[in-house]
DNA sequence: AACCATATAGTACAAAAGTACTAGCTATAA
DNA sequence: TTATAGCTAGTACTTTTGTACTATATGGTT
């Protein structure tokens, strides 16, 4: 905590870097450069300077889901990772987490929390927003025996259901068959326990509630 | 500028609102609090305090389109508000500007620009984020003469469709028949440039790239 | 080895969604 | 007045979506 820190915030939004910015100053001896997408992350770290730490937000162009956490991770071991989503479900917790991120912060977690789990990164602890397990303890209350997780492929259809696709788009894209695809969708659904594609892309944006 | 302003920042990311809150020290004297949803809004406007300014997040839980805004702010009518939002598509922008906001400034604009922006409504001026003249224009050459807006029975359709909702739901809803219902999305889809109900919610929950 | 989840692909069928019409009513703009 | 646009509702039709099966292959667990 003593010699200088060097940190990336990563965020499409202005205010919201703003913001983290000023919050950063209380950890004392801080450099902190900002990031609007995956590009600029990627120019930071190959820049050749070593980052401490990486506040990443997964709404963020180019990152979208845990697979573009994955690659930030790899390409810079050194740096800790921190990511911050307004989603805060349990399967995107889990997949950031095993994707190699070293925290995982709800949006709807306050400055202070936000400061303690920085700290505890750059610690060497892992760190996840409670709200986490209040969830997922919930959860398992409602699937019981189903306590399943999303498959990549399903994660990765699911992304292109809230991309719009129709599953002709998807089947071609992917080079499966239509009938595949459906396999896929329904159980996507049965998972998430939905019978329409709409209702799965809200469960997708919307468990932040 | 003198005396003490009264502000409520409404966001349900504590974060977000943290930031503000910080931001929101350059004024000077500001007395600030704080509100995650309608209610806790609702609540701080009825309790007799006059506030100067709302710095409304659009994407909040109770508010979501511009008729929340609208209820807002016939129900402050000395309160001038700010609509802050991820999404600064024109249509939205133009409604919440119809719905009796002073401002709109878009997640994307940095904090010079947010303080600029409700130091200009707090002299009684309008203030909307100008990358909405900017898309507004690109607008008008894609669609040149086709400006056509969202109707108000459009765009509650079409938060309903970003509900999971199906059209028997709607129809039930909104006491139509399902006939009606296709009309209005066939409306709808012609507005956006889309075929289908997942492509309309990619619409609505991502012009902001 | 037996079992399970995943991924692939097929058939078949029912339900939902989307489009294209017509048509009456209202309100507003040219 | 004549358009124009919205809101309503209907019919008719095609396409898409969703489900329920079967079936094969793979990789991991017990």
């Amino acid at each position: 905590m003593i010699d200088l820190m060097k940190i990336i915030i990563a965020d499409d939004h202005a205010l919201f870097r703003d913001g983290l910015h000023v919050l950063l100053q209380a950890l004392g001896q801080v450099q902190v450069v900002e990031a609007r997408n995956r590009r600029e992350i990627e120019a930071h770290l190959k820049h050749g300077d070593v980052f401490d730490l990486l506040l990443l937000d997964l709404d963020m162009p180019g990152i979208a889901n845990s697979d573009g956490v994955k690659r930030i991770c790899e390409s810079a071991p050194q740096t800790a990772v921190i990511v911050i989503s307004g989603n805060d479900a349990g399967y995107v917790v889990k997949a950031c987490m095993d994707a190699g991120a070293m925290g995982f912060i709800s949006k709807s977690s306050g400055s202070k929390v936000m400061l303690a789990a920085i700290q505890m990164v750059l610690a060497g602890e892992r760190y996840v927003s409670s709200g986490y397990f209040d969830k997922s303890s919930e959860h398992a209350l409602d699937h019981s025996s189903t306590a399943t997780s999303i498959s990549p492929r399903q994660q990765q259809i699911w992304q292109m259901l809230i991309d719009g696709k129709s599953n002709k788009e998807i089947s071609i894209a992917l080079s499966l068959s239509e009938s595949t695809v459906k396999q896929h969708i329904s159980a996507l659904f049965r998972k998430l326990g939905v019978h329409s594609r709409t209702q799965a892309i809200q469960k997708a944006h919307l468990e932040k509630m």
